[in-house]
DNA sequence: CTGAAAGCGCTAACAA
DNA sequence: TTGTTAGCGCTTTCAG
């Protein structure tokens, strides 16, 4: 068992409270000489004070609840490292919690986190556009929690804190727009579940950029993934059966399940079949055909997360929601062929 | 602020006492009306258990700790979901921390999660060799904690527990011997820190293949990288200078550098340089030329450590210290050019 | 400057 | 079957 204030008061002939003074550093409060006597039989005895009595008696846990998807995924995977270095230096501790799709056990997850005294909640997860019963749950969580919550998406929560989001009707804008500007006329994307609220974001901006360049909008055009390299397995087949010479995917992590298609049919990318993902994972530079993408600050996002629930949590008066959007940059790399463009120059044939 | 026992008991007319007993679900301890009585009210003021104080009455926390390395490395993300998914079904909850190399910050961890009740704790961050000050620190820790520990290295502590291991020496000497037995006799290799113990055991297992060929260890061969893919960037300039023609890499992303600077250099893999790799992340599936390397199961691995865990808290009376290690297995695919084998057998050269 | 005492929310004997 | 009581380890008035 470890020691206590208890041990260290009897040691040093004094009150628990002197104790818990002198520990608390409050200065003025305990003689000089007692202090230091005390810090040293508290480091003698390798005390260290126990958080649960500490936060029983203070309503003060310095812990943080992290919802987040699957880090398997790079992207998240960045996102989460800088949301964790961000809390650990301001000495906050974090509970994590992987979401699945279905997001279930919402119900919980978040008895679970209300129990466990969470100060504040990162939630870091996509949301459903289907009003079911997961998506009303977790809506009510968010609003319910009491606690300041720092969202991914914009939710249009009651409480506290700031909405992080990236806009991805702008990244789907952009990535098809490219792909038109090369030259490509039918264009295919490989979204995620068409019931996230990230997939139709950037569904309508494919679908808008189409519009722009005078392309209807195929319904065929569209594979629904799961954001998932093996779920996107058959994409590249089914979406070559609808005659697409370019498609975007809504994450490179899908992109990848293309290249691989791509030299199992023996074909090249680009010269017959032009891609350009979304995220901006490292991998995509390892590629021998270096993957266009759509660039997603994750880092950026995971810091700004945690610093903005950090001072939610530290200035709890400020009660309003604010945003910080983040905005999309393309990066051109090899995976698309502009040689469509050039036909339509030169023969102008579109 | 949350409902308590105290204002379920108010509402109930009953005492504090009964009102917990009710809910523990202890029966016979409670008639079976004032026990639905009970819930009822409880879940109508929507009660959740203050974690604080149940640790602190029971000191029992369902805490358990776990200290990995840089998720953003797919292979160490696969062996954390397992764990996370392990823990969550059992009723975990975990507290993550993040290491970094230097593991400078180990006595505030230490202090941390021992602070915070963690009932066990999953260590899963590279063991240094040399004996300096985190690496005794380190060793304190572990074995001072107090609670199980499982450990993703033979580290001898003195608590209970089953270190679940990898046999990397094995996997050294496999991945190499592969590229002897390919025919090839300037074997490069990209190492992990020299420090870390990983690094070495794997280094073994290539010196002692390469002795098995009859070729000589020479130390200019192995380039020094830090298990990142940034790290390992001029690690083919490097092993090219030294005339090598197979190189194998202690982990996958590090290969990817040597993907990406062969790319750089208009060098193919494997005509111009073979690459086998360890780990068997998916992306090496996805590269033109698949990565060849060495299967380790991270996620096998991360649910026999979590499930250890469990039966380690559960069973706190089994003392003992097991293990299981966890072998090598290669998966050849194209990245290992076996020209040089037919050279050795057409020509008789070697 | 220091100590006594109460209380945070819950559990666990022990009585009744 | 239920209530009383004490206590987990710490903080925090309020007296002294």
């Amino acid at each position: 068992m470890n020691a206590t204030i208890k041990d260290i008061a009897l040691e040093c002939c004094v009150s628990t409270a002197t104790v818990s003074l002198a520990l608390a550093g409050k200065k003025g409060r305990v003689s000089a000489e007692t202090t230091t006597r005390i810090l040293e039989t508290a480091a003698r005895l390798q005390y260290t004070p126990n958080r649960a009595a500490v936060s029983l008696a203070t309503h003060h846990t310095k812990l943080v609840g992290v919802l987040m998807s699957d880090l398997r995924n790079t992207h998240i995977a960045q996102l989460f490292m800088a949301i964790e270095e961000v809390l650990q230096s301001h000495g906050y501790t974090l509970i994590c919690h992987v979401l699945d799709d279905k997001t279930a056990d919402i119900g919980r997850i978040s008895s679970e986190l209300n129990g466990s005294g969470v100060e504040g909640i990162l939630y870091a997860h996509p949301i459903f556009l289907d009003p079911d019963e997961s998506f009303y749950r977790i809506r009510e969580f968010l609003n319910n929690a009491g606690v300041p919550i720092i969202c991914n998406e914009d939710v249009g929560l009651t409480c506290a804190g700031m909405d992080v989001i990236f806009d991805f009707y702008q990244a789907g804008y952009l990535a098809t727009r490219h792909l038109i500007e090369c030259g490509h006329q039918v264009i295919g994307c490989v979204s995620g579940p068409a019931n996230y609220r990230v997939s139709e974001q950037r569904l309508r901006g494919y679908r808008d950029a189409l519009e722009e360049g005078s392309i209807a909008y195929d319904p065929k055009l569209v594979y629904y993934g799961d954001y998932s390299t093996a779920g996107a397995e058959p994409a590249l087949s089914y979406l070559l059966g609808q005659k697409t010479t370019a498609i975007f995917s809504f994450n490179d992590e899908m992109a990848f399940a293309l290249y691989r298609s791509a030299h199992q049919y023996g074909l090249s990318i680009p010269q017959d079949i032009s891609v350009i993902g979304c995220d901006n994972v490292p991998f995509c530079n390892v590629l021998e055909v270096p993957l266009s993408t759509v660039h997603v600050p994750a880092e950026e996002m995971g810091r700004e997360m945690a610093e903005s629930l950090i001072t939610a949590i530290e200035e709890s008066h400020n009660k309003s929601r604010t945003q910080h959007i983040y905005a999309p940059a393309l990066i051109l790399r090899g995976s698309v062929n502009r040689r469509y463009a050039d036909n339509a120059t030169k023969l102008g044939k579109y």
